[in-house]
DNA sequence: CGTACCTTTGACTCGTGTCAACAATGGTGG
DNA sequence: CCACCATTGTTGACACGAGTCAAAGGTACG
């Protein structure tokens, strides 16, 4: 019998008032902010709240089936595209709050695979349950389009940085990108730990890690950021906005 | 009463059979293939066939209020990103069939700019009521999130060539890109004309025009391609393959 | 405590950009 | 119809930024 309500209180955990969207500080970042209270719910309900992975477990794989978009609730994750070759290009990292897996809606099949950077916790979003509540939910369905629609706006930004931008502009650029995503959420847009390594740095800006090394020490010697490991200061914003516009 | 008539007929065009998707080459390339005629006829119905804009016309601009997307009935178009500072950024190329216009969804906002290379046919798909027909087909809001998706993995394919790629890699990946797509139109995969200029190709690129331009000729020289003007036949398809994977 | 990995720094190379001159093309108006 | 000009594309010489190769210092993990 208190087994029983134990497996009971399990089941049950999405109505959880920690773990429900209603209650989470970041729902205003994943979701649309006109829902009402019972359609909120309604969203709430068909979430899946995975055991948090560790740092470089898989979220998905390149290649498996499309099912389920995805929300970081807390840590960070990469997505990266492996080539046949085997050469590997990552197309964005994803902060909590921010939402990923919408390469798997083109052939059904994630595009990319999407690794932990260090431990995580995800929510799980079934895309047919979510196409699902679109009907009922229109603002909902305005909202999965814009999402989308950011993602694009995203990968074109990160295009001309790539075709236009020098090391130093790449870098600050991303910098200043983390900076800000941190600032939404109430952290410090001034000091914060990257996420990364130099490597993964290197491979998303299209630099190899000596250039990436060297760019955060000149960096430093000019006073502008302080870097130690994977803290980063910054010290003189607008300079660093400076360079970043080139 | 014939002058009224005449209006009349105006009015329907679109329900003329030259101009209804029933009866478009290209409707395979742009609609989901499951639909039912009727279904056909019902998202017929809410396009707009616009009078031809000619080359460097406007097609939207960017900063202008969302309201449609648009698919490529005849000719060719570019979006084209343009900073504050004023430098451009072309993000793609258009070809009949396929589907432009969804960076708008982002901020209900177009972020780009599009802009015909050559005189151009485009059907105008208003947004409010295609995602009012996704209500009743369900199939539609499904291919509508499709080639959002397409998009996405389209621009993250170029990402991956910027990083990794050499100039000579990006020209002929570009080729065949261009090469496929006519052949899906069922159109020449070994000799067609390039649809924008030298200066557009090295901006999409991320090259300077003087680095497409001795990359053609290297090409030529070594007998893979031949090129005049803006015409270019592939004369060792497997060679300019074996470049592109690097 | 040792090993493996990540990062930093230096010397050198190479590809692409920059600057410049010139050729070819297309449109315009006399 | 041709001369003129603007635009676009080609080619060469040179410079420079980022890649490559190599070595050494730090840090974390078992």
């Amino acid at each position: 019998m208190a087994l029983h309500m134990l497996i009971d209180n399990k089941h049950l955990c999405n109505h959880d008032k920690r773990l429900s969207c209603s209650n989470c500080r970041l729902s205003s970042l994943c979701l649309p902010i006109s829902l009402e209270l019972d359609e909120l719910d309604q969203v709430s309900d068909v979430i899946l709240r995975n055991q948090p992975l560790h740092k470089g477990d898989y979220l998905y794989r390149g290649g498996s089936t499309f099912s389920s978009i995805f929300a970081v609730r807390s840590g960070s994750v990469k997505s990266v595209y492996i080539s046949e070759e085997g050469s590997e290009q990552i197309t964005g990292f994803y902060l909590p709050g921010e939402i990923l897996g919408m390469d798997g809606l083109d052939n059904n099949t994630y595009r990319n695979s999407a690794i932990a950077l260090e431990t995580s916790s995800i929510c799980e979003i079934p895309f047919n349950k979510i196409e699902a509540l679109n009907q009922q939910i229109p603002s909902l369905q305005r909202h999965l389009f814009q999402l989308m629609g950011r993602e694009i706006t995203n990968d074109q930004q990160l295009i001309s940085l790539l075709t236009k931008g020098s090391s130093e502009q790449r870098i600050t650029t991303l910098l200043l990108s983390l900076s800000s995503r941190n600032h939404r959420r109430q952290l410090s847009s001034i000091e914060f730990l990257l996420p990364m390594s130099r490597t993964d740095l290197g491979n998303y800006l299209g630099l190899t890690i000596e250039t990436v090394s060297r760019v955060f020490s000149r960096l430093q010697k000019q006073g502008i950021i302080h870097t130690e490991r994977r803290l980063v200061s910054i010290l003189e914003f607008d300079e660093l906005k400076s360079i970043a516009a080139g």
